[in-house]
DNA sequence: GTCTATACCGTGATAGAC
DNA sequence: GTCTATCACGGTATAGAC
């Protein structure tokens, strides 16, 4: 709420990182956990306090409520990821300056990367932090969905940008169907959002990235580069 | 659990759609708009029972607890969604039973025909079924996937068989991640799980079936066409 | 069989003592 | 900063009316 800055810059020294206390980071530790495990709804203010060995009230103090926590709990993942993927860009946009186009599975890695670095990097949340994330597609955490829009918006536009720079032949209204398109695979892959695990099919919805990502990039590569389904085909 | 039969036929008349009163359709009809709009923590029993013109107490005598509501507003809809499914997918055996393969084009419209003509009938959930799905995806609703398992494994057996001969230089693993990668993307895409709406860039989440269906379909057959991954390029 | 009123316990949130 | 006491509201179970 008394955030001053309007435009921020999310490199470096970004949007303030809160220095929590050691309270605040025992609650966030145990409220992820079980955020994943459970989902927020089935997560109890009780259980997450007595796990982190702390006061009932002590959640209500350091974050504001039950849904202050869980961004809390969100952005302190997500500001790090944010971070790697700028910096992805950065290097993308600093290789391919002179060359023309011919780059959409750079910019598939460039997102693929972080995501993969993350998944592998327990003390930054790892594969949970997806799985969060994944809830809050589903969920309406509207108070987040400012936050982030507001504080990150721009990595989408950048990631627009270069996809575009990679695909010169399409409209724009068809860079971004794609990128729509392209981001939902690469996400709900990760996540493990797999409808056909509902029906018990589960074999495939793996846990190693690494598998994930070999499988999944030619996949995304090739719907990205497909023809453009605007005009039909002829001359 | 008195269900006899181990194996159901899901065709014509297949697992038994109970016939429910009007008291408890009327709760359902309440209970569907409320889960989509809310969501399932955020819907309590008195919302409902209210909005439904009924008792409190209905919702427990008609259905067993608020989760087993959940799969009843769930299961209403899904069979009616399953049944146009294997239809189609008989219609394609049919039509294939000589050729050889090259279609998976229309092994990927018998899965998005039933979708976009669900989305359309509002008669039977619209668009609102999806919504629904996707929670069903995120959230661990036990119960329900072992039903769904039970019931409606067999559709995605058949949808792999169909993928699978669709794809005949494929080894089964790749067919099964394939069929995962595309599946996510259709469902998603129906659904309105974007990513960059979380980044406040909704432009592209359209509401309009016939145009996700236009970017989507070539978009998803790109994918599962794609040369192997499996093989590094050479002879 | 169907519906209603009501009581039970766990939940998130808050005020105020320390 | 921390804790205790307390509140209104949630899902659920049951006893009893029709």
């Amino acid at each position: 709420m008394n955030q001053a800055k309007p435009s921020i810059p999310i490199g470096q020294d970004g949007p303030a990182e809160p220095k929590y206390s050691e309270t605040a980071v025992r609650i966030l530790d145990a409220a992820e956990g079980l955020f994943v495990e459970l989902g927020m709804a089935a997560t109890s203010l009780r259980l997450i306090t007595q796990q982190a060995g702390v006061n009932l009230a002590a959640v209500n103090y350091h974050f504001r409520s039950k849904d202050a926590l869980f961004e809390a709990v969100f952005l302190r993942r997500f500001g790090p990821w944010a971070r790697a993927c700028l910096e992805e860009l950065d290097a993308l946009e600093r290789r391919v300056a002179g060359q023309p186009q011919a780059l959409t599975a750079e910019v598939v890695m460039s997102y693929v990367r972080p995501a993969v670095a993350l998944s592998k990097d327990p003390a930054r949340g790892g594969a949970m932090f997806v799985r969060l994330f994944s809830r809050v597609l589903v969920e309406n955490h509207r108070q987040l969905r400012e936050t982030m829009s507001r504080q990150y918006g721009d990595l989408v536009t950048r990631y627009a940008r270069a996809l575009g720079r990679a695909l010169p032949g399409l409209s724009e209204e068809e860079v971004e169907w794609r990128m729509h398109l392209g981001f939902s695979v690469m996400f709900h892959a990760f996540a493990g959002n797999d409808i056909l695990k509902v029906f018990g099919r589960s074999a495939v919805s793996a846990r190693d990235p690494d598998l994930i990502v070999k499988h999944m990039v030619p996949f995304v590569v090739a719907g990205l580069t497909s023809p453009s389904a605007g005009r039909p085909p002829g001359p």
